[in-house]
DNA sequence: TTAGGCTTTTGAACTTTATTAGAATTTAAT
DNA sequence: ATTAAATTCTAATAAAGTTCAAAAGCCTAA
């Protein structure tokens, strides 16, 4: 696995630096950038695995700057750096299960138990969606580790490409599902051909729930395929 | 995105003068004017994220400059300044969820806090229509996460760009959505080619309410568009 | 070990979505 | 009134996604 790599939008230079320093030096991939604008654009150039974001900020603060990131990983583990007054917003506006804050003053090492803490919490969602025995589709019951899928008498085994498609779908149900990274996890590689053969396996998944309205995988072009299920 | 940006009315020169400079000096961009009609005039010339006004003003009192405000702006943020006698006239008439009054004298401080408030107060609710799953326009029915628009048996499937565009317009409904913002949001960078890239898509969302009188996207010359629905 | 059956990839034709170009209009400003 | 800038909309093109069918791989039972 590669390093974890942080974003760190924080617009005082010295707070900035210093936490891009300590960090790097405890083993983490740093980039920083000076306001919520730069951050954004940052954000959108790279994969990031936690952001750790300035509330004050000029440009863009911080929770605008999390609202857009949101809007484009609905999931992005996100660390607020907030004065004392603010506590309460961040509770109550922004915290998701895989958000935290952490209000100034703050000393490195606490700030460094934060971060693994949430990367902790975070891979421990991936986990227990991925161990997950068994999904719900509506009336489908679909069994990832038995490699079927059933509703009522009708069970279809899946080839072990469509199982594991299916299983990434299901454990983002709602959002969408990185092209590149369901390429990464499921063939190991990102290339032109291997993306033909998604598609393929996508036509596929689609066939299983044709006959079923409100089970469908719509694509959102250029970025992935999600499941939606009403 | 830029700055916070302050609207500023208060006709005694030195709290305004003191207002203004402390405020800058906290990182907010203002504009101060010393009497209603001047404070009008500022507001329509440009974009304020949150005005302070003082209540007893020469020419035009706070309260009448708000309510013209609130024409043209009916979300915009306000905190009046007043004095004690008037505290229960704020209260009743004008106390939207956007905003709040300060009793003169006060601290800077705890100005500045409740400017704070009222912003995050404002993003919070803008975090809620983020997560909003249905818009009704008219006798239409938008479902973003769906990417649908339908009314009655029509249905319209939209693509990724159409849906968020028009997501965009709802969120805001009856307020001008900045070009640069939209572009920021959806395309994640603002350039010439996207711009126009966008200005398709506003085409093509025009026509889909092209025969109903009272749906309209209208642009605003220079900023961006507005939907209108009445 | 090898034929048959299943899985996966590849090729190719086709559809949909997004961008770019450009001509015609509209708006704002000098 | 003239000019520049911004917008509108159609059409052409490029890029991305969909699907079917056939080829290539892979496994396993005879």
């Amino acid at each position: 696995m590669k390093d974890t790599k942080l974003l760190i939008v924080e617009d005082d230079q010295n707070l900035g630096q210093m936490l891009s320093d300590y960090l790097s030096v405890k083993g983490f991939e740093t980039q920083l950038e000076r306001d919520g604008e730069a951050g954004f654009k940052a954000f959108i150039d790279d994969d990031y695995d936690l952001c750790l974001l300035d509330v004050m900020m000029p440009k863009k603060d911080g929770f605008a700057l999390a609202r857009e990131i949101r809007q484009l990983k609905a999931n992005m583990p996100i660390i607020f750096l907030t004065a004392k007054s603010m506590e309460e917003d961040v509770k109550e506006g922004f915290k998701s299960g895989a958000d935290d804050y952490i209000t100034k003053p703050f000393s490195m090492e606490v700030l460094l138990m934060r971060i693994e803490a949430v990367i902790r919490r975070v891979n421990n969602l991936k986990d227990e969606l991925e161990k997950k025995k068994e999904f719900k589709i509506q009336d489908y019951t679909f069994l990832p580790d038995k490699r079927i899928i059933t509703k009522g008498d009708f069970e279809k085994k899946l080839t072990s490409k469509e199982n594991e498609l299916l299983r990434l779908l299901c454990m983002y149900q709602g959002e969408v599902v990185d092209r590149n990274d369901a390429l990464n996890m499921i063939w190991g590689e990102d290339s032109y051909y291997n993306s033909r053969s998604m598609d393929v396996y996508i036509t596929k998944l689609r066939k299983i729930f044709k006959e079923d309205t409100g089970i469908e995988i719509i694509n959102s072009h250029g970025k992935g395929f999600k499941l939606l299920v009403d």
